[in-house]
DNA sequence: TCCTAAGCGAGACGGTACGTCTTGTCTTCCA
DNA sequence: TGGAAGACAAGACGTACCGTCTCGCTTAGGA
């Protein structure tokens, strides 16, 4: 049995979910940039004031949606790896093949506003992820020179699956998952190896 | 001597001068996106409409600055390089020394918004730069697999070269150009090696 | 009891009052033509977009004031008069009192511009009420030589009575309203007389 | 032999004469009030400082223009007039004639904005021809009650004028000048008569 | 069953940046 | 040296969006 608490929650997920379901359906149709929060309420029929009570701004919405994807990829199981090193880029291939269910569509055009918002956040999620492995892998580092710094080497593995991510998305490359997914590793794992190697 | 068109664009040179010297002092106070197209003029003594005489907009602005600030480096000697694949990274060190006469100030953050507008662009600069060296050795590619399409790739060198340069300015890091500059060859090397050898 | 839809007129309502209240306030302080949008925002501490959502233009804004004020003349008893004639210009008096209520602040300069739009519209409502009285005694008329169409009589009508207001709210005139009354009908009655009997 | 100085003189005389027929022209194709500097400049072909040079604004153009217009009409014979009133409108047949010449062309639409502005002029230029004969004749009148000040009477000698003029040419009206003449003389001489009488 | 509190839609509102437009001044060159 | 060309500062315009707000309606839970 729900309680109270609980068929408010009900409701009020409805209402995010609604939301949520807008923008994504909008930036199927144009460009991240030119959406504006109108668009967003008169696609989910929600009024302006409540749109403000659950989301800061445009960005929280699609921070949001952003999250609720990554929530299902965190409980996946992580693959075995040749290298230990390569357990930093294990979550590529889930959200490669998360995405992969969303990407069909028409346009899906994130543009490079929107891949900068993303961006931003899912190098804090992905910062988050894999810090302990980055850490514990860069006490074993020896090779580069000069050394690389834990932020910016985050930032680097980030940037460059977004950077695929966002190619294989707007190219509408028929690679599958697990093809693109290799392309990222042929871009990435060299780097890696000879940081930790 | 000068002839009649030839004054003219001295006025106008010297309006556009003073706008860009404007967003620049601007860009080291207060976030990019913060900026609007009003405190550039208070700041460059122009009005309103000259503006949009020569910019269509605060975007194009910095774009025209980038632009300024690159002609000097076009025009400098490559450096003998150990690999031929080197070449497709001549410009890194001239861009570093270039940008570190600027990047003293105070808080010159570019921010998001900024980053994503300058990487759009220097991208496109860049892929010009080096189409003809990524052309001339993509011939000989031998060892990725599966390939890497040179679109994708240049993206990748590009993306990863702003993301050292972002975060050397923002984080204002002491590190001297050369310093910097060995940073993104180790983490660029390594790839462009696995690509090209 | 008020409806929603009553309660949400109240708002509307007040905040056009406010852009009424403060545009006759500055044209008692200056120009009509010299007073900006802005001007009357501040006055009446208004958005700009709630003015544009309410009004065109200022001087929709003026019209709609003129209406307002007209609302309660119209209102008015017409006096029993000695000629049939003298019905067409009923509204003179009515108007000059209602007139005599506002034009003392200091310099209420309506200009020549703004008694142009006030012209226009005035003419237009004039028009409309006496349009009836016009037709009526117009199948009487038989002295005038050549026929004056009724559209050109209106307008002398309407013109003779703006031109004697403004005359009397720009030199500050110390007439009471009976005064400038009289001052006008000694303008108008000779013509009148002269077509109609 | 025509020295320098009347040379000079002839050149500053065709462009002003330029000018004004570029703005004549353009108000038979549109409305007064937008009409903008720019289109009376490409019309005649002359520089912004030219303009600026020989006429503060617009408004000082169609002055210029009514002045010209009116020099014509001022040398003409005062018609010998039955009531010694009536030559405070001998100007009125002379400019319906002038006019005349010009009126037919398609549109000439000089609209409440410009005719506000000829009003103003005119009324001007009318209070000087007619100060003598008003002031003359305001010595002799006896039956207006209350007296009627010189100065709104001229105002509503020459409103009236405009506006029967006005009406001539927006109305495209059949009527010869001297059939305008006849009915602006049916609404303004039965108020003479009551005047001077 | 009624009551009450919260979620909600609708949309008015103040604020503010935008890009456009026009004005009147100024500078430069040319005939 | 006067006029054509047109860059320029100034600033108003009307539009667009934002984030806040006020208002009643709905709805379900606890009284």
């Amino acid at each position: 049995m729900l309680t109270g608490k609980q068929v408010k929650d009900r409701r009020i997920q409805k209402t995010q979910k609604l939301l949520r379901e807008a923008l994504f359906s909008l930036i199927h149709e144009k460009n991240y940039d030119s959406i504006v929060v109108k668009d967003i309420l008169d696609r989910a029929n929600v009024g302006r004031s409540t749109f403000y009570t659950h989301f800061g701004d445009k960005d929280e919405l699609l921070v949001s949606g952003m999250h609720d994807m990554l929530r299902s990829v965190q409980v996946m199981e992580l693959p075995p790896s040749a290298k230990p090193y390569e357990q930093i880029i294990w979550f590529s291939l889930p959200v490669f093949e998360q995405i992969n269910q969303h990407r069909h569509a028409s346009g899906a055009r994130i543009g490079i506003r929107g891949r900068a918002i993303i961006h931003e956040h899912l190098q804090k999620i992905l910062a988050e992820l894999i810090a302990d492995d980055v850490k514990k892998n860069f006490q074993n580092r020896r090779k580069t020179t000069p050394p690389i710094s834990s932020d910016i080497f985050v930032q680097y593995v980030a940037s460059t699956f977004i950077l695929v991510l966002n190619w294989w998305v707007e190219s509408q490359s028929p690679l599958p998952p697990n093809g693109v997914n290799d392309l990222f590793r042929a871009l990435i794992l060299p780097t890696l190896a000879a940081a930790f190697e």
